[in-house]
Formats: C-alpha cells, structure tokens, sequence
DNA sequence: CGAACTAGACAGATTATCTGTCTAATATGA
DNA sequence: TCATATTAGACAGATAATCTGTCTAGTTCG
C-alpha cells in the first residue's frame, strides 16, 4: 500500500520531467538569438492552434485566468510575434494567431523537443516512452476537466 | 516519425496530470479550512523533508531562486508552519522544518493525494500506473540534473 | 594560509497573477 | 419574440511571486 509521500513523489517526478522539456525547449530559443520572450509568455504562446485561440482558451489551457493569458498575450502581440483577428463564428470573441514572426522561434523549441524525445527514448527504451505517453493521454481524461 | 507538435502533447499532458495532483491537494487544504497558505507557498512546502530542508535546496527543487524560495519561507515561518534550526553541520546553513501547526496541512493534502491515485489506478490499471512511474523514475536521471 | 566556493540575507525592480467590474454579443427558454 | 442568463474579452487596481545584483559569514581545498 503506497505512502502519500510515494505518491508525492509522482507529483514530483511529472514536474521535474515537464519543467526539463519547458526550459530546455525555451533555453533552446534564448540560444537561436530570441531574447525578448519571457517563460510566461512562451507557456502560453506554445498553446496557439494553427488556425488561432481564443485568449479564454489559452487561458484554460494554461490554467491561468483570462486576465493574465490576455495580459501575456497583450506583450507578444507587441513584441510582433502574435496578432488578433476577429472570430468569424463570434463576434464577441477574436483569435490570437501566430505571426511568421514567431516562426523562428517555434522552429528552435520544436527540433529541441525532437531531440529531448530522442534522449528520452534512448534512456528507457521506445517502448516504455509510448507507454507512458498513451498512459499519460488516457489520465488525460481525469486530469484535464476541459477538452 | 513524431512531429515536435506530438513531442509538446506530451509536454502538456505531463502538465496537466502534474496540474492536476497539484490543485487538488491544494483545494484539499483549502477544503479542511486552512486558507492563510498560497500554492507557491504550498508547493515549497511539500519539498520540506522530515529531518529539514536547506532554502538552497528547497530552491534547487522547487526551480526557483534562493531568493524567492527564502521569501516563500519566510511568510510560512510568520504563519507558523516551519521554523529554521541552525543545521548542525555547517554553520552556514540553517535548516527549515515543518511545524506541529502544519500536521494538519499535509494531513489533508495526504489523503487527497492517496485518492488521486486510487481514481487513476483504477482508470488506466494498476500495472499501467507502475509502469509510468518507474519510467518516470528512470527518466529522472535526464529530468532532474540534481539529485 | 589564502583563494575559491557556498549558504543565506538584504535591497530594489519587474513580471505574473489575482479579484472585481464593465460592455458587447450570444444563447436559452418561456 | 423578448427577457434572462451566459460568454468573450477589456479595464482598473492590488498583491504575490520572481528575478538580478550585492553583501557577509562560513567552508573547502590546494
């Protein structure tokens, strides 16, 4: 029968795995040259849909309020790297979407995701690492209320 | 071959699932009537091991710097729930302890953490769940350069 | 012993975050 | 159809969390 402080332990371990591909893919786009991006901002940029999010689910996604995803989103907008545009299906609503800006950046934080995978799966086999991920995705359904 | 878009699937799913475990401990604590305590506050708090912890590495854990880990034990030790011993070994140092006043807290945040992975045990399989922690476990050898 | 390093405190500034309120637009339901 | 409730997001103000930089005391090691 596990301890809580076993199970403390899983909290710890999905933090310090999820903290390592965080600062790693963001020390990645401080390395290609992009500077003016704050971790905040980049956890919330990094949630934009190829066709463009609505600040309140950008909210939802980050777990942060509407105020804070519209406040970080206000500073990328400035900084050139998203833009809004009018949601076609809602007139009260407007989609944040990525500008070609951005595209440098997502391109440095996407090959180092690539290659913290590939560490991953060296370590402990392809195997175990598909596991955890279909794992993972089934929780998904008790860990994630939305969506 | 996975696209860096699966690669941050799994990015956010350890997010969620560790977001999860997180809030609800804490809406634990909240829920058995101690509300003088924030979840940053919480969140170095959990890292207190039973003999003490030095900021430093409260710091180190917790992925903050000294200086907030030290700001977010001071306002628990104002509250009551952790005292500084001076650390035995080196007199530099001084260790952080949980008080008797935060028994209650952890109790709390105990329980809620054993339901939390009954519930998932029993979604995904207890053998899946052990699958994915000793992976977990492994992998924090890449995850966690300390320790 | 002396240089380099470590633990933590102090100061100051910035960033992220929240609660609360407001307007406009949409959805619901009698 | 119209009144009501809900939703998206903006605005204002306050607080909490976080960082960089600097300093002192203590430790380690050549």
């Amino acid at each position: 029968m596990p301890t809580p402080r076993q199970q403390q332990e899983l909290g710890v371990l999905l933090f310090v795995a999820n903290r390592s591909m965080e600062q790693r893919a963001y020390d990645a786009v401080v390395a290609a040259g992009i500077t003016d991006i704050t971790v905040a901002q980049a956890r919330v940029a990094s949630r934009i849909g190829p066709d463009g999010t609505r600040v309140s689910d950008l909210a939802e996604q980050a777990r942060v309020t509407k105020q804070t995803a519209a406040y970080l989103v206000d500073q990328l907008e400035a900084a050139g790297y998203v833009e809004r545009l009018p949601d076609p299906t809602d007139r009260r609503a407007r989609l944040v979407r990525l500008t070609d800006h951005a595209r440098p950046a997502i391109e440095a934080a996407g090959a180092e995701l690539v290659r913290i995978l590939d560490e991953w799966a060296d370590h402990v086999g392809e195997d175990r690492l598909s596991a955890m991920f279909e794992t993972l995705r089934d929780l998904r359904e008790l860990t994630d209320p939305w969506r």
